[in-house]
This record gives structure tokens, C-alpha cells and sequence, in this order.
DNA sequence: GTGAAAGCGCTAACAC
DNA sequence: GTGTTAGCGCTTTCAC
């Protein structure tokens, strides 16, 4: 069954197979590379020869002349603290996160084809920082797929220092020669706005992102605005922090100060599912009662009780397209830094 | 600020390096890798130069004579469906399950300080695992950290078949000659016996994980032999898929079956959560009316409500421990392989 | 269409 | 203590 030739020993190298199938080592590469310009008969032999001596590329020595690693560095950028101690809870956290997971598949979806492999880099401290930048400069990895978490992280500014191609998730808060993935997401937020109000709703409160945060900030701001536009001037919010549990920290003080609201937008899926445990909890039903919009589309939203209406970030397509966006940059050298914005889908479910 | 010598043409080389310093490239490679024997003042001398001509060591280069990738796989391995496509929702499914988030983190806790890098691999399809062992073969990483979901996976062998150097996590069903990492299951499930037992309850079931899976079935031989001990010859049960839903739908059939039943122990804190909510539904009070035990110390522990007594299962030390061996296997050659088999333990909360 | 030969950047004997 | 010299295994001109 596991018959493993040229198991003792070193492994078979190129000059062996040559050996075997009687000819060059460039005619081997050749074969091994599919380069046309190889007789079909010569082209058998040495691929009988290959599998005689169980003979598999060095990757090592095969990037070496190259100068491809066939590598892909996962960037996770965290906090930044200056800590001196590395964060050991943080992968756990950021693996928790719906997102963190969809993002992976759309990137691995995309690589896998093209033969390139992920390396996870976690970059939460100044330490493993400056050691993830000496993993790019060393060549290890063709190029680097950042996501972010913190709004004014230093690392991407010091990859882009590096020469090395990178495609971000999101924009940077401060601007940064580097392609980027993103959302449009004061469409979305409108787009929720426009739904509410579209279900007979007229004291609609927002629970918002944290306002530090792009994210958060656009799509406040895109809710705002998308209500102003109708009529309503004054949108009731509460500041919230991504969580569940700000969630329904927020959604207590916003039916503390409004009693009689009847809509609510929440910035994230999470939130929402927060949003609705308090309403239900203060005898509020969801929907006839009130009308809860999410965002995001997470497995949050599908879970929740009821199945929340949200505003869909197509993440892993997103995340395809940075990976798509990093090969190109890869592959062409140079290239100039590029934006892509995906549109946000309303997705209506349950609870509005 | 951010000044990057040598940014021009090629990277700067050893080669450079040394002419810079004046010296032989021996000297140079000496000092880089710390290699004693190098006169103090060339030290400094080669350590100007370094800077001065912005150099960074090239790892493939290193890497083909050094014959080691400086790299670990970490291989995720799937339901091993024979299906042509590849499963888009694998990795996302795989992210969202809390162990594994705490399984990377205890790897990368040890991987880190070890100047080791983990390669993501997904092996959810048969085309996915024949790419995976190729990748192996290569030599693209020095050795495999594998974490199945499937009880029947045929990779763990052929991975052993390569040579390459892995661990796995959990005991293969089938055997392997290859080290792994595993909990004490069984001691696991008596504890979580003993426990109920001695908060004074009398009719205690149990929802067991899925019975293919062999630490369903341990979990599930543990409890019933430990209450056997204790003269409770038989044990309602009920098997659940280690999800939230099916926790739920076993337990309305413990329910339905046993109505006045004042213990259950679930095999994971998913179902146990699931128990706790349909307890709840059926008008039982946790723990007043009915203790519940999990099992894993999961953030579903913490996050339940209430929050959930459970067995601990110390995940990131296990998987630090796997990254430990698999070092020592790789830096040892050869080396027997070995079981680490870690002690669970109680964890009390509110649910009993 | 195929082979010979040069070299990718580095480490590790081995001389001195 | 330092320099010289072989390669590691592969790709890639360049002749033929």
C-alpha cells in the first residue's frame, strides 16, 4: 500500500531521477516544471523515473533561485500594547471572532488553487511586531494579508516600509501605501435606515460600534445621515463595544431614555443579539414590538433568537479579493496601491 | 524615521556584508548566528556593516543547507468526504469552535519563542490531504502538527508514512505510530460523577458525545463506570453531536423519559448549555432543581447561563505540549513515539 | 529538443 | 580567531 522508494537515505534529488531516466538535470526540471519542448518519450521516462525514486521537489532550493517562497504571510495585527509580555489569551480572542474565521476560508479558498500557503503571524505586541517584519524582509513570505483590529496600528505603515506587497483589511486610520479590502459601510447602514423606516418605524435608536473605529464611525455616520435624509434630524444612539455584552448595556440606557421606541439598528450582529435579549427581557417583543437590524450577516445573526435581519459584509469574498488583490501585486512587482469597496446586501430575517 | 538602506536594487547579501567590514563571509554568517570565537572588535565592525547595508538573512538559502524549514504544518484535518469540491465552509466551521482557537494559542506560545512558524493546512478533502503530504515531502516544514475531527481520517498515517516529524492531537483510532496528546477522559466523567453525586443528587443522566468519536465514547464509559462504583448500575442517557442543538433535543428526551431526574452531565458545555436552556423552558431551576455538569471548560462555560461547573480540559497546555514534542522529535532525528495524557479537572460555577 | 555550466545566498568543514 | 572552499538542490541562459 505505502511503498516508499528511496526511503533510506536522503531524499531523491533531481540528479538522481536524472540519473535514472538517463538524462540531463535540466531535462528533469523541465518535465518536473512542464515546460514544452520535451519529446514525449523522453518526457514518460523521466517521469517513470520520478516516481521510481519517489522523487519531490526542494522547496527550499527551488525558492532559493526563484526568489518566490510560495508563501503568504497571515498578518493579525492586535492592540499594540507596548506590554513586554506576549498577550497569551489574544489568538483564543481573535479565533473567537466570526469574522476571523470567515475571512480565513474566503483566503484559503483563493491561495489553495494558486499553490500558496498561509503562515499565521500574530502581531499583538512591539515584540512580535519587529519579529514579523524580519519574517517579511527575510524573503520567508511573497507577500502579507493584514487584518487589523486596532485603529491606529503602527504595523502596516512599517510593512509597507518593507517593499513587501501587502493587501489590508479595511482602511487605515491613517493613510498607508498599501491596497486595501472594504465596505462600504455607510451604504449598509443606510440601507438599514431606509428598512426600518420602510417597516412603519419612527423612534428608531442606533446602537453604534465603538467610535474609534472606522467601522464604528462610518456607520454611525451613514445612519445618520440616511435618516436625516428622511425626516428624522436626531438619531437616539448609544455607544457600544462590538460585544454582546455592550449590547445590552446600550440597548438598557437607550429604553431607559426612550421607552417607546420601536426600531433599532445595531452596528454589528452581536450587538443586536444583545439588543434583543434586554428588549424581550423588558417585556419588548421582536419584532411586532420592535424592529432589530444587525450587521455583519454573522453566524451571530443566524443563531440569534429571533434570526436577525442584518446588513450582509460579504467577508469571504472579501477576503478572497485581498488574496486575489496580493497575488496580482506579487506577480507584477510594482504595482500601485488599489481600493476595493464591496457593497453591502440587506438580508432581511426575523426580527424586523 | 523609517530609513531602509540597500532599498535599491537587490537586498543587501552576506556577500556585501563582509565586503563592507572587510572581512570573509564566514565571519559575517559567524557573528549572525552567534557562533563564538568571532574577536570583539570585528564583532562590531560586522554589526555596522549589518546595519549600514540593511541586511536580513535569506531563509531559503539558509534553509537549503541547513535543511530545516523553520516552519511546522498545522494541519486540520477534516470529515474526509471523498467529494471533488473542496469544502468552503471548513475552515470557518473549524475557526468557530472555541478549541481551536485555544489550540493555536497554546501552539503559538510555544512555536514563538522558538523562532518556529506554523503553515496553515487544510485537509478537509482528498485532494486536500494528497497536497498536504506533498507539501511535507517537500521539506517546506519541518515536521506536522495534526488536529482531526474525524475519527476515521486516513491522514495521520500516511503523514506517519512520509517521515516527517508529528504529533497528534488525540489518541488516533486507529493506531499510529506517531506521538499525540491526550486527556484523561474517563477521569474526567468520574469526577464530574463524584461531583453530582456528592451535591446529593440521585437521578442523574447523561448526554453523551457522539459515539463514534472516541471521546464520546470515553467521556461516556468514564461517567457510567464511575457511577456504577458508587451502586448506580444504570445511567439514562441520551446521545447528543457535542453541538448546542442536539444538547437541547437530548435533553427534552431525558426530560420526557425522566421526569424527575436532578443531575445531568453533559459531555461538553455546548450541550450543556443546550441542557440548561431547556431545563429552564421546562420550568427546572439550575441548580436549585437540577446540577448540571460540562465538560471542556470552554468560553461556553463562562458565557452560560448560568455559568456552567465543568470538567477542565487544559487545551493550550495540551497544544504546547504537542509543539514541545514535536521539537524535541525534530531536533532528536528519530525518537519512539510518545503519549502525553493530561488530568482533567472539576471547575465548580453556578450550574451545580 | 537537450545538455553543460553558472550561480541563487548561505553554512560548515577544513586549513592556516 | 579568521579565511578558503565546497557544496545544499534547483532553475536557467546559452550552446549545440
Amino acid at each position: 500500500m505505502s511503498r516508499e522508494p528511496q526511503t533510506r537515505g536522503r531524499a531523491a534529488t533531481l540528479e538522481d531521477v536524472a540519473r535514472v531516466a538517463g538524462v540531463s538535470r535540466a531535462t528533469v526540471s523541465r518535465v518536473v516544471n512542464g515546460v514544452r519542448n520535451v519529446d514525449p518519450g523522453i518526457q514518460s521516462a523521466v517521469r517513470e523515473a520520478i516516481t521510481a525514486t519517489g522523487y519531490t521537489p526542494n522547496h527550499a532550493a527551488r525558492s532559493l533561485v526563484t526568489r518566490k517562497a510560495g508563501t503568504v504571510a497571515l498578518v493579525v495585527s492586535g492592540a499594540g500594547d507596548e506590554g513586554e509580555d506576549t498577550d497569551p489569551g489574544f489568538a483564543a480572542r481573535v479565533f473567537a471572532d466570526p469574522f476571523f474565521g470567515r475571512a480565513v476560508s474566503g483566503i484559503i479558498g483563493y491561495l489553495r488553487p494558486h499553490s500558496l500557503h498561509p503562515v499565521l503571524l500574530f502581531a499583538e505586541t512591539e515584540a512580535a511586531r519587529a519579529e514579523a517584519i524580519a519574517y517579511l524582509r527575510q524573503g520567508s513570505a511573497d507577500g502579507a494579508l493584514v487584518v487589523t483590529t486596532h485603529p491606529a496600528d503602527p504595523l502596516p505603515a512599517r510593512i509597507a516600509d518593507t517593499g513587501v506587497p501587502a493587501v489590508l483589511f479595511a482602511r487605515p486610520a491613517l493613510p498607508v501605501p498599501l491596497s486595501y479590502v472594504d465596505l462600504a459601510h455607510r451604504d449598509g447602514a443606510a440601507l438599514a435606515a431606509a428598512h426600518l423606516l420602510a417597516r412603519g418605524r419612527r423612534t428608531i435608536a442606533t446602537i453604534t460600534g465603538p467610535l474609534d473605529v472606522l467601522a464604528g464611525q462610518e456607520r454611525f455616520t451613514g445612519f445618520r445621515e440616511a435618516m436625516a435624509r428622511h425626516g428624522h434630524a436626531w438619531v437616539p444612539f448609544a455607544e457600544g463595544g462590538f460585544t454582546l455584552a455592550s449590547g445590552e448595556t446600550a440597548m438598557r440606557r437607550l429604553l431607559d431614555e426612550h421607552p417607546g421606541l420601536d426600531g433599532v439598528f445595531a452596528a454589528n450582529d452581536l450587538m443586536a443579539q444583545g439588543a434583543c435579549q434586554v428588549l424581550r427581557e423588558r417585556g419588548r417583543r421582536v419584532p411586532a414590538d420592535v424592529s432589530v437590524v444587525g450587521f455583519d450577516d454573522s453566524t451571530a445573526a443566524v443563531t440569534a433568537n429571533p434570526p436577525l435581519t442584518t446588513i450582509r459584509q460579504p467577508v469571504e469574498e472579501m477576503a478572497a479579493e485581498m488574496a486575489r488583490l496580493l497575488h496580482t501585486h506579487i506577480e507584477s512587482g510594482a504595482a500601485e496601491p488599489v481600493a476595493v469597496v464591496f457593497d453591502p446586501e440587506l438580508v432581511i430575517r426575523a426580527s424586523s
